[in-house]
This record gives structure tokens, sequence and C-alpha cells, in this order.
DNA sequence: ATCCTTGTTCAGGTAAACGGAACGCTGTTC
DNA sequence: GAACAGCGTTCCGTTTACCTGAACAAGGAT
């Protein structure tokens, strides 16, 4: 369940033979990188612009209040850039109805709560609350991706859009090459991926077995909020599996509903 | 210490007649107000602008991945913007080294606890833990700002960098315009201000009795992490004064010094 | 059925971005 | 201490890519 942040992809290709606004942002997401500051020519040498262009862009980026120049003259992300995300973030309705349900489980278990949405062939993070002086410091970053055919949310959201054995197989198509196993638990064969979308729509929940990082396992509830037939989202608790055992973990999901019903009212699966 | 959110001002003027990248950085701070999304009619009307250039605009910051479009072909801030902000906010070790004494901080205290800093004559809130299922809603945002005269972050700071009556005096000569009487205990004349500054010299924190929101009181310890002379910010605990009396919240500093002793060692001042 | 508004596309003209070169600076090297 | 190398910044003639009004298709409302 763990997000790998170094996935950034500085990937230079894509940052190649820009001009005008799209290389103006191409610094911005790049800045992202460098919590501690990057240099003018350091950071022209990355987009492969001249120095003069480059230079040109940050001033367009430091007017509008997104980046900062510190005395060293070392450029970086600015508090305009995290005021603007994080007064939209707080805003998002969404966000505003699913924290509390999080938090709450998060104290009651005593492990880290997430909340994401899917996106293609892969969950994205939106929430995630960590319960008070956690020792493991889950990855996981808002923002974030991690494959859905591998992890708990994931697998709890595709369960009800990939009703057929013959979606579960297009699908499998499509994002084939994406699919790789992560762990000898990790499902990656059609009928098995069918078979377990079958039982996750029995129960109403997913489990992962540690099927995408070993020790990590996760017990997710799809969330139906705008719809009754496809979830927006899912709600997960992530365990690791040393302290917190899958049957523990499984037997959780009572209480875990009655949180949910509480702070939600009926927004699961009508099993 | 609430900071309120409305104050993001699309201020008409400063949006006008921008061209290129300007105009598409100032969309994007835009968007920041609109977490519902917003048409691009609206939007051209908003930054006075041809719609064909806004258009354009948006595309340049779709090709970036920092805003969305739903089906009703109305743009929002998008995943890609949120996973830049966050992750990058993740990554300041400043905010790593600190969030653990604010997580220990609100759960010993039950309220809500600040790190912020300043800049130029404000408080910024770099961080942000509410104690676990907490009725009252701060309406404080990473990135918010606040005056900092009237602020216990604020005051804590400001003791640190005006010593002398003398300095008391500039600032006050240069901030005068903005300095208001929030409620009936805010300081704004230059003797209470020096006086309170050396008793904050003396006792090493601050205390905001409701000088900037009525009913909200507050303890701030400023935080000398990397000069022992002028502090860096400073961490606050912000009750409610009806149910967490000042005195309470003054008698706890024993504690809180104990808390960021065990986190941070000795940052605070050597008093 | 007609209006108005929406998001989007197009193309000619021009203004604004482009980028090589030069500048001043700091720290390092011989 | 002088030469060097790297930095961030500025300048300016060139030209590219943005600007914009107009046109288009599709809804929604009257």
């Amino acid at each position: 369940m763990a997000v790998d942040l170094q996935h950034t992809e500085t990937n230079a290709e894509w940052s190649k033979g820009l001009n005008g606004s799209d290389r103006v942002l191409a610094i911005l997401n790049i800045l992202g990188s460098f919590p501690d500051g990057i240099g003018l020519s350091e950071l022209a040498r990355l987009v492969d612009s001249p120095r003069s262009s480059v230079h040109r862009a940050l001033s367009a980026l430091r007017r509008a209040n997104l980046i900062e120049q510190d005395r060293d003259s070392r450029y970086r992300l600015g508090y305009g850039l995290l005021k603007l995300a994080f007064s939209y973030y707080e805003e998002l309705d969404e966000i505003g109805r699913i924290r509390p349900v999080l938090s709450a489980l998060a104290q009651k278990f005593g492990e880290t709560t997430h909340y994401a949405v899917l996106d293609h062939a892969e969950v994205m993070y939106l929430a995630k609350v960590q319960p008070a002086r956690y020792r493991y410091q889950m990855k996981s970053v808002i923002g974030g991706r991690n494959p859905a055919y591998c992890t708990g949310v994931g697998k709890s959201i595709l369960a009800y859009m990939l009703t057929t054995r013959a979606d579960v197989a297009q699908w499998v198509r499509e994002y084939e090459s994406t699919m790789v196993r992560h762990t000898s638990h990790t499902l990656t064969d059609v009928d098995e991926l069918h078979r377990e979308f079958s039982e996750i729509r029995e129960v109403g929940y997913a489990l992962d077995r540690e099927e995408h990082e070993p020790g990590i396992s996760c017990l997710a509830v799809p969330l139906f909020l705008t719809s009754k037939s496809v979830p927006d989202g899912a709600v997960s608790v992530t365990a690791v599996a040393q302290r917190f055992p899958l049957k523990k973990l499984e037997s959780s999901i009572d209480h875990t509903r009655t949180v949910i019903r509480a702070h939600l009212g009926e927004v699961m699966a009508s099993s």
C-alpha cells in the first residue's frame, strides 16, 4: 500500500524542447522534486533550455507567488503553491465528508487509513490519516498512485466495474503490460481476478493479502456515494501483517462498517 | 488563530490584461478558489481575457497534469497539482521534524496545534494538527496567514526580532496601516507591544489572550532551530477559551516544553 | 422553434518569447 | 593574485508562437 515517492520521473524526454507556458509548468512540476531548492543552471539543464529562458519562466512563477528564491538564490516551490493546493484540498467536499471516517478508523485500529479513487489502471490516494505516534511511516502521499489490480482499494472498486469475465479479460488485455507480480500473492490471471472480484461483490469488501508489498495487508470497503452501481472510491485500513494479522483484519469488517454507516449512512454495497 | 479562507481575493485588478504564462498561472491560482470547478466562459470573464486565450491556457495546464476537466467540461485543479504540493510538503525536513511535536501536543491537550513562521508582517502556517474527532473546525490552512502582532506565534517570534523600543516603533510605523484592534485585548500601541515583547523574552513563550479572535486563546513557543538569536518559527496550542481557560493554558507550558525538548532537543530560548 | 450561451477550432497579424552573448559576481585553482 | 569556472542576471535583434475576433457545433432556456 506504500506509494513509492521516487517515481516522480524527472523523465528527461518529456521536458525537452518546450516553450512558453509549457516550459513554465514543466519547471513548476520539476521544482516539486527538490525540497531543498535547485539552482537556475541545473534546472536549465534538466529542462534542456537556455538559462535565460528558464530565468524568464522563473520570473513568471515568482510573479504568481508559486515559487520563492532564498538568499543563495536557489529556487523552490513557495508558500503560495502550498496554500493554493491545501485550501483547494480542504474545500473538496468529498474529503470533508470522508476524513472523519478515516480518523475514527485510524484511532480505533491504530493503523493507517486511506481513501482512494480509481484513475484508469491505478488508484489515487485522496486522503490519508495516520494514528497518533505511529512508528511506521507509510510512504503514501496524497495524489500518489498505486496499481489497482493488486491493492485493496483498487480491487474493491474494480470488482464493481468488471462484473463479467469478459470485462475482466478486456481490462487485463488493456493493462497487461503494467501488471507484474509484486509478491507471491499477487493475482494476475484473468480467472483468478474474476473469482476474486466475484467474492468481493459477495462480501462487499476486499482484502489485500500482501499482494502489493510483502508484510502489508489491507482491508478495503468501496463507497457508493453518488451511484448505486459504481463506487466513487474506497476506504481502506492498511496494516503491518506481522502486528495485525489478516484474520484480525478480516474480523474488523463489522466494526468498520458500523463506523462508515455512522458517518456517511448507507453508502456500502447492499449485500 | 483561525485563518479566514475567504481572503483569497479574486482581486480583479491584478488579473487584468495578462498574457502568456502570466495568464496561465493566474488561471491556476484562480482555479484554487473553485473546488467545484468553473466554466471556461466564467473563467474568461474573471481574468478579463478572450475565451480562446483562456482555452489555450487551460490546454497548457492540462498538458502539465495540473488541472482536469470533468464530463460537463468544467475545469478544476487536478490530482497532479495535489501530488506536486503534498509530496513537496511531506519532504520538507522542517515539517517532518516538527509534526511529531504537534501531534503529541494535540493529543495531550486535546486542542489544535500549529507551526508557523514569520513572513514580513504576517505569520504563515506551515503545519497543523487537530486532535481526533475535534468538534470545532479551525479554519486555518497550511500556507494561510494571520497578522503577526496579535497572534501568539507572531508575537513570540517578533519578541526576539524587535528587542528595543526603537525596533518596535519602526516596525509599527512600517505596518501601522495593517494593524487593527480585532478585539478589546488586541495590543496596537508601541509601548504596550514593547512591554509585551519584554515579558515574552523573560518567560520564553507568548500568550494570545483572545487578541485576534474573541473566544480563542493560544500558547506559543518560539523555536531556535538554526540560530540561537532569531527563532525560525513557533509552535502553538490553540484553545477555545471557554473550554480551556487561560490559566490552564499558561500552566501547561511546562509540559509543552518537555514535549518539545523530548523531540527536538534544546531549541527553546535559554531563559 | 429561436434565441442565447456554452466549449472549441481556425488563421492572419503582431507582440512577446526566444536564446546567444555579455556582464558582474563568488569561490576555487594554480 | 591572477586566471578560471561556475553562477544568476541582463540585454537585444530575431522570429516564433501567442493573441484574438470570428465562426462553428451543441445544448438549454425561453
